[in-house]
DNA sequence: ATGAAAGCGCTAACAA
DNA sequence: TTGTTAGCGCTTTCAT
């Protein structure tokens, strides 16, 4: 391996010079030293350590990203663009999936803090918030949450607009005259966002005097085979929806499984609303009418806020809400 | 912040010991100041500093993943699966986006080498194959490529066995009795699988004695656009084809879009089969017959290889070729 | 069964 | 304009 010191040798400087040309300080640094320290570090194939350098400066470059399961197309495409905007800010992320189990998201933790990483954009479970008080949120260590609240306690946020978001759905299919609305969403387990897009649906339902029956409220878990027992349920009651609204987008892969097996026809049959304008909505048929999450923004404003967060840390939280987008498609009718 | 030094000193012993204790080498520890160090962690709620901990060991327990792009489904399969196998040996991963651009992927490897990872496993762009050559195979970094085979270099490989499995999707066309069948593929420029699939797919006209007409394969960019102006291409031939073979799953939501806004019916105006049985495949109306990719099985095997690399390296390589599964959904049809 | 001391590769005062 | 030196937090050899 080889090391600053070899370059050092090499180019007949002390490590102090190379380590100064390795950061860019070339105040007082006369030419012909630079030109000498470049050939070395070229003949010598040199690549600093960065594990050497993280543990001196305190400061490791790296960036963890906690989120539930990279296979949701709303994460991937969080992460996708995450990493490229700190790419560019020669940043690295650590990824890690949780499942939304708390036990793991703990470990996570855990070791993302061992590894020093500069902050942590996370979305959490809803099973650590003692973990993220105790250890991250009191200790001002640079955290944002990203798309759940943690209850109670303040930190930066960045997020859907969930009221706001879930009132564009319900807005589209009351002008459209639906009134018996389905509302098919994942276990709320203190997932804030799941928990926000069922009190906006209830409050939308009572600003329009429309009775709120608990019965067109599904709520199970959160996968393929949920999605098609919600909608199943939903659909057999005495008085079935006349549309449904998936606040989740493995959800409505269930959904339009079930629907497609059954042949019932959608929107003549039902009307469907999904969240998350993901790659494929518009390739079934019909293509689904959906809230479209400004997924590059909650990315960017994401990354801001922790770089915020790890220069100064006195500064108020904040809690960024970005509107959600009606995308109008086939799916849905008037009645 | 709290180091090992505070811990050794709350539990009076040595910072060897704690060491000790912290890497379970409690052989000659005596019970009682095992228990001692164990209070003194839990009283300073103490994390060891992974990063000095790596410096000194030469280890960072970190595998570095570079993919094309986390949004494609498959991929983000692949990375779901070895994040979760790699949490489980106390192992982190930092993704790499490349988007297959090799600025990106030169970028991404020099820092994964700067960070002391434990080994890469690469999708490579295939635009870095001296830098590849040069700095990981010939250095003995253990590196495993996954997916993609970098021409001409020895090293460890895990992926689909292409010819395998376009095979099984023309066997499938040929014997409900189509004879003209497009392929639709992204540029080649270098991606090794996508040659290999094109070859495969001209080996087995050629066996089966059906002429191969250039203008049934296209290749382009690899995005939905791309693949709706392929099956346009194709479609719009003098004699087109009765059957299209998507080899990836990105071209296929531009075919399915393509097809239901023209109206042309799958499968009685053209059979479908896609690479990738990703989850949407079975929404689309109908759904998609697929060649299905066994993803867990090759994050294992890409795993098992880089860290049977990482122990010794001396080692023939080895080229572990998996089989694809045909699942066979309505999108095909006999002629 | 435990500790002292050296050192991993780098950076940052401070000195010159 | 450059170098000397101490030290980041840990592990490991060697000693006891």
């Amino acid at each position: 391996m080889t090391t600053i010191n070899d370059v050092a040798n090499k180019a007949k400087v002390s490590k102090t010079t190379i380590s100064r040309y390795l950061n860019g300080k070339y105040e007082y640094m006369s030419e012909s030293t630079k030109i000498r320290i470049e050939k070395a570090i070229e003949d010598l194939n040199y690549r600093p350590n960065l594990v050497a350098s993280s543990l001196k400066k305190n400061r490791t470059k790296t960036i963890g990203i906690i989120i539930s399961n990279i296979e949701n197309p709303f994460f991937a495409a969080f992460v996708q663009k995450a990493e490229q905007i700190l790419h560019k800010m020669d940043n690295n992320v650590i990824l890690c999936n949780t499942g939304d189990d708390p036990k793991i998201e703990r470990k996570d933790i855990d070791t993302l803090l061992g590894r020093q990483v500069d902050g942590i954009l996370l979305t959490t479970s809803g099973g650590n918030n003692d973990l993220i008080n105790n250890d991250l949120i009191k200790k001002d260590f640079p955290l944002v949450l990203v798309d759940r609240r943690v209850s109670g306690l303040k930190a930066d946020l960045v997020a859907l607009d969930n009221e706001q978001a879930t009132y564009l759905a319900m807005e589209h299919l009351y002008q459209n005259g639906h009134r018996r609305i389905g509302l098919l969403t994942g276990y709320s387990a203190g997932i804030s966002s799941r928990i926000e897009r069922i009190n906006a649906y209830k409050k939308f339902l009572i600003e329009h005097e429309i009775d709120t029956d608990q019965s067109l409220v599904w709520s199970g878990v959160p996968n393929q085979n949920g999605g098609k027992e919600g909608v199943n349920k939903l659909l057999s009651l005495q008085n079935p929806p006349t549309a449904l609204l998936s606040t989740l987008n493995i959800l409505t892969l269930g959904i339009i499984e079930f629907l497609n097996q059954k042949n019932i026809k959608i929107p003549n049959d039902v009307s469907i609303v999904t969240f998350d304008d993901v790659y494929w909505v518009k390739v079934v048929s019909p293509p689904l009418t959906a809230i479209k999450q400004p997924i590059e923004e909650l990315a960017k404003a994401s990354i801001n806020c922790i770089f915020e967060r790890m220069n100064k840390n006195n500064k108020p939280f904040k809690e960024i809400l970005l509107p959600g987008t009606l995308i109008k498609r086939s799916s849905t009718r008037s009645i």
